[in-house]
DNA sequence: TTGACATATTCCTAAATAGGCATATATTTC
DNA sequence: GAAATATATGCCTATTTAGGAATATGTCAA
C-alpha cells in the first residue's frame, strides 16, 4: 500500500512541491487560466492540468468555464485544517519553549525510571 | 516519477495520516519509547518504527538511546515551515475575506474582458 | 467546414511507499 | 552464555503517482 490517506486529503494535496507552486500562482485569490499557470510554472500543460485536477479533488481550488478557458481559483478556506493542525505546535517555538522543554524532560525521566524498565511486564497501557 | 519532493520534506512527512497520529502521541513534548507508541496506536511495531524513521529523516523527531529503549521526541520547530506557509492564507478566512474576494473578482473580470475573451459563457460549475 | 487554440484524458513507465512478515541487532537480566 | 525484551531492517507485494507523449474534447474564428 501506498499513501493510505483519502486521495482528496488536503495534507496530501499540498505535499507536492509543484502543487504548492500552483497554489502560489493562485495565491492572489484571482481567477487564472490553465495556460497562464503553464507559462508561469514552465511546466507541460498536461502536468499542470493534472495537478489542478488533484487540487480540485482535494477542494483546494475551484473551476469555472469562461469561454474556451477554465478559470481556476484558490479556495483558501480548504487550507484551514492544515492551519489548525499546525497551529497547535506554534507555542513550541515561541518564548515558552524552555519552560515546556524542561518540564517535559523532568516528567519523561520520572516516567522512565519508575515504570518502563523493570522487567516484569509485557504490554501495558 | 512519484513524489518529486525531497524524501525528507516536512510537508511529505506530515501528509501521512498515521504519521500525524505519531506526532499526536508525541505532541506533549515528552520522550516516548517506541513500544508505547505501538500500544497507543494499535499498530505493528515495524510499521511504527518505519514511520518514526521517516519522521526522523524529515527532522520532525529526534531519538535518544536510553537503556534498551529508544526515546523519540517531537521537534516541533521542524513544523514551522508548514506553519509559515499556511499562515499566509490565514487572512482569507478571516473577516477581510469579502473585501479581498470582491477586489479579486473585479480585477479578474477586467483581465478577462480586456484580453482573453468576449464576455459570453456557456456552462459554469 | 476548417483550422486554431485551450484544456483534459488516456496510456505508459519509473519511482515511491505503507504495511505484512521474518529476521537481525542491540540490551538487559538470569 | 542463554533467554527475554526493544527496536530496526530487509524482503515482498499492492498501490499510488508524477510526468511524458499522444490524443481526445471543446470552443472560437474565418
Amino acid at each position: 500500500m501506498t499513501r493510505s490517506a483519502h486521495p482528496a486529503d488536503v495534507f496530501t494535496a499540498i505535499a507536492e512541491p509543484r502543487r504548492r507552486e500552483v497554489i502560489a500562482v493562485l495565491s492572489d485569490g484571482r481567477d487564472h487560466a490553465v495556460n497562464e499557470i503553464v507559462v508561469r510554472m514552465k511546466m507541460a500543460q498536461p502536468a499542470v492540468s493534472k495537478h489542478l485536477g488533484a487540487l480540485r479533488k482535494a477542494g483546494v481550488v475551484t473551476v469555472v468555464k469562461r469561454g474556451q478557458h477554465r478559470m481556476y481559483r484558490l479556495k483558501a478556506e480548504s487550507l484551514k485544517p492544515v492551519h489548525d493542525w499546525v497551529k497547535f505546535f506554534e507555542r513550541y517555538w515561541t518564548h515558552q519553549v524552555d519552560q515546556i522543554k524542561q518540564r517535559a524532560e523532568r516528567k519523561a525521566f520520572e516516567r522512565i525510571t519508575r515504570s518502563v524498565d523493570p522487567p516484569n511486564k509485557k504490554k501495558e497501557e
